[in-house]
DNA sequence: CCTAATGTTGACAGC
DNA sequence: CGCTGTCAACATTAG
């Protein structure tokens, strides 16, 4: 982003602090205008900007805020629609094909259209002590509570910024066929290099790739296609507006991350319903309740004993993303799939380790996933931890890929390694239960107990 | 070449 | 954007 700002005659300028602090110092040593930035719906946002909102009032600073991280407005939505947020995805599509069009994406800056303030570096030097260069924090700054640093190095191979990302759009666009019959229902969750969707979910997240950009250039593609066109909610341009509806749901239902006072989300009985820090603490845990902790650990730290669900779990670990399919795995095994715990434990998760993680898509999916969402009721759709990988790698490569230890396993047993004989699991020296996990849960007797 | 057994596929209901 | 069992239709193959 410093360069392409450069190549126009501006610079970026990286500030660390927090907003509040570091505004109220610009604001109280020079009177500026105006502050510009974008609508922004996550709860920790909105407690941010109305902070920032306060400031310009007080220093009598003009304020605007322009929508750019999604195509619509939650609240234009709600105009729209009585006043009332839209609880399903078919509700929401009929919404927006009578709102107005999506206004076109603005034109790039011309060179010395963007000016940097005069002077504007010894300003800060002087007022919040900044010295010029970048003040991002670097890899080695991550650390955990113990002091250890968290990553020796990049985890995942894209790169950030938006050039990368709009390489990234364009190549994928420039599949006519595969843009414009794409159903994610036929995307494989267990491919890999190259994964079976865009894996532009982090560009989205981090504002690098504008949505606006992608639909446009999405559509410009579409209306050149003269035959059959997939469509909502499968299409690609579906899932952009699951994007969109998931935001409208989130800005528009209070609490919507969590199960308490959330008038999305239906109030079930799961076990570790308290936080995992308060669960740790807590040694008078019933036996259940105990079980439930391991089983926690076993899932996210991918030993459940299910191949196809720790591959996942550890793709997540080590990429900070998995296909969205594989997400509906790993979330319906945690919650009401198999292990019966409180989908926030999940969300938690996700959150740690997501390299997209966003607050209204992460929420909205667990709630979707764990069937506690009041608009989805379709409970008894379980993925098997099983027959549902198989189904699109019937010779297991994904889960050889992240679990050498399976790797020589025949595709008669991959999926299921603890029915393999115990001979082949001692001449392939992976003897279930000492060198892979034995499975945590029996999927078949949970299933028949959930009936 | 026919026949019967066996395998494959897709639609569908019920959970 | 589920799984399983069932059934019918059709394909394949052994004898």
């Amino acid at each position: 982003m410093d360069d392409s700002l450069k190549s126009l005659g501006s610079k970026l300028i990286v500030l660390r602090g927090t907003p509040q602090n570091i505004f109220e110092l610009l604001l109280k040593s020079y009177k500026f205008q105006n502050l510009f930035f974008e609508k922004d719906t996550e709860p920790y946002s909105q407690i941010r900007d109305l902070e920032i909102q306060k400031l310009c009032q007080i220093y009598d600073i003009n304020m605007e805020k322009f929508l750019g991280h999604t195509l619509y407005d939650p609240e234009e939505i709600q105009k729209q629609n009585k006043g009332i947020c839209p609880s399903s995805y078919g509700k929401f599509i009929s919404i927006i094909e009578k709102m107005p069009k999506i206004s076109e994406c603005e034109r790039d800056p011309k060179i010395n259209e963007l000016r940097t303030f005069p002077n504007i570096e010894n300003l800060l030097e002087k007022v919040v002590g900044y010295k010029g260069n970048y003040d991002i924090p670097i890899i080695d700054e991550l650390i955990d509570k113990e002091g250890h640093k968290i990553f020796e190095k990049p985890t995942h191979k894209l790169q950030g910024g938006e050039k990368k990302g709009l390489e990234i759009l364009f190549r994928y666009l420039s599949d006519k066929k595969k843009t414009s019959l794409f159903e994610k229902p036929k995307t494989s969750p267990a491919a890999f290099n190259p994964a079976s969707t865009t894996e532009l979910s982090p560009y989205l997240k981090f504002g690098c790739v504008s949505i606006k950009k992608f639909y446009f250039e999405l559509t410009k593609v579409l209306n050149e296609c003269k035959g059959k066109v997939s469509q909502p909610p499968v299409s690609l341009l579906g899932q952009l507006f699951w994007r969109e509806f998931f935001y409208t749901n989130s800005f528009l239902r209070k609490n919507f991350h969590q199960m308490k006072n959330n008038s999305s989300c239906k109030d079930i009985n799961w076990h570790l319903n308290d936080s995992i820090e308060n669960l740790n603490k807590n040694f008078s845990l019933d036996n259940e309740e105990n079980q439930a902790l391991q089983n926690f650990f076993a899932w996210k730290e991918g030993r459940t004993g299910y191949p196809w669900i720790d591959a996942l779990m550890i793709q997540l670990k080590q990429e900070g993303w998995i296909h969205h399919l594989g997400r509906h795995s790993v979330a319906c095994f945690l919650t009401r799939g198999d292990l019966y715990i409180n989908w926030e434990r999940g969300l938690e998760v996700f959150e740690e380790l997501l390299l997209d993680a966003d607050y209204a898509l992460n929420a909205g999916n667990w709630l979707w996933l764990s069937g506690s969402s009041v608009f989805f009721s379709a409970y008894f759709r379980i993925y098997s931890p099983v027959t549902f990988g198989k189904k699109y790698d019937p010779d297991g490569n994904y889960i050889r890929k992240y679990i050498p230890v399976l790797k020589d396993f025949p595709k008669s047993f991959i999926y299921e390694p603890w029915k393999a004989p115990i001979d082949i699991q001692k001449k392939l020296k992976c003897v279930i239960g000492i060198d892979y996990p034995n499975r945590i849960v029996i999927h078949e007797v949970f299933s028949l107990n959930f009936k």
